[in-house]
DNA sequence: CGCTATTTTGACCACGTTCAACCGCTGTGG
DNA sequence: CCACAGCGGTTGAACGTGGTCAAAATAGCG
């Protein structure tokens, strides 16, 4: 269990290394990591933290799908982020003395790779490198978050799906048959949580994209029709 | 204008390096910053950099006020945060390679130090203990924008603007005289900007917690009477 | 096949925005 | 020195978006 192993590709291969934080990594820094991680498989709906835990080290996404989430206190979620391969999760309450931030639960199946916190730290200080791509992630994750905090400030729930599924379309949009079907199954409430709105108000706004024609929609599975038309519909109205 | 010179302290002094980021560095890497910093005072209403410049430098904030804010499309503003003495600017732009992510405004008179980027990212490749400070820091950035997307999701307005008050006593208050009197001069606009809402709204929510002798307002002056019953307001209804 | 969870639809209502007018203060030019 | 423009603040009235509640339809699941 503590090494990649069979059925897990070896680090080199994973996203997380050949695109981000540990892309230029020595190759004796690489071998240790590679030995001193720990690779686990987990299931729809599993909990790899939850909001509040201490934290115990850095996630590496190598398959699947996560979706990172903060609870308010009348119970209600909002979804930070789809997380999926080549992403990291728990780097953002690494460094400070605080628990995890937010939840994190598997909505595909997924293999994800643990690395101890303090070996983690150590790379960092031995490795300037590592910081820097991390304080450049971390970066753009505060600006998309202030992003999100401008567009619930001023944006219509409309014009907030639409950019959500835009969003959707540009991460797990594949074009098939005319249209961009979306690899990726979200129930209703999980489109409010992301968002910040309600259910019904969600249901409503799909089914009229639908009968507009701008996208199709059969069960959990949503397909974007008319990418312009509905970029469109959020330029008109502020 | 190249040393820290007369009017200014020195950077030992500076909350910056007392409690922030740079607070246990050794001597040597000290002297170096203090020799190739430049302070520079800016004057109510200046702009330090606008949304869009490309990023030159951290600043450090020796005195005064400044608004941080983003811009939407349409016009509207939405601040960010309200930096004070010993905080830090620009540094969430300096590791991507994109242009400042938003408008830092200068609200009371401030005297302001500029580190240049290409120093500052010597001194973090060399000294991993800035490197992590600033991780922390960034993190805990995160984690506020990401709880102000929480507030904005499902809070009302009023429940938005009791905390912000709340936030701004701990931040600027000073009990004197059985009040709590912010020590900050905020407009109608920018109290609305802050918690997303309209110039009307934030009147109308004023007087009525006037009214309720919950706080003072005598023009931009306003005093926290009761912070426990303003907390009150807010366990009620979610 | 029955039971629960999710989705959908409808009716209603309230919070907050929008628009408009007005007030008080300040600075500016005649 | 006053008139006036301009800006920030305040108030009122009307509207609309979107939330809430209830109930039916459908899907998912043991």
């Amino acid at each position: 269990m503590s090494l990649c192993g069979k059925s897990f590709q070896s680090c080199r291969l994973c996203q997380s290394f050949e695109s981000g934080i540990f892309s230029d990594l020595p190759e004796k820094d690489l071998k240790l990591l590679e030995q001193c991680k720990t690779a686990n498989h987990y299931k729809r709906k599993q909990v790899i933290f939850y909001e509040g835990n201490p934290v115990v080290g850095l996630y590496c996404i190598q398959s699947g799908k996560v979706k990172l989430y903060k609870t308010s206190g009348g119970g209600k979620q909002q979804i930070l982020k789809i997380a999926q391969e080549g992403d990291i999760l728990g780097h953002s309450a690494l460094f400070t003395e605080t628990p995890h931030m937010a939840t994190a639960e598997v909505m595909e199946e997924a293999n994800i790779c643990f690395l101890d916190k303090t070996r983690f730290i150590l790379v960092l200080q031995t490795n300037p490198s590592v910081s820097l791509k991390l304080l450049g992630q971390l970066s753009r994750e505060l600006n998309r978050a202030e992003e999100q905090v401008l567009d619930l400030a001023y944006k219509s729930v409309r014009v907030r799906l639409v950019e959500f599924l835009l969003t959707l379309k540009q991460n797990f949009g594949v074009y098939e048959q005319g249209v961009y079907r979306l690899q990726i199954s979200l129930s209703r409430e999980e489109l409010a949580q992301a968002i910040g709105t309600t259910v019904e108000t969600v249901v409503r706004l799909l089914t009229e994209f639908r009968t507009e024609g701008l996208i199709e929609v059969e069960k959990k599975s949503i397909a974007i029709r008319e990418p312009e038309k509905l970029l469109e519909f959020i330029e008109a109205p502020y």
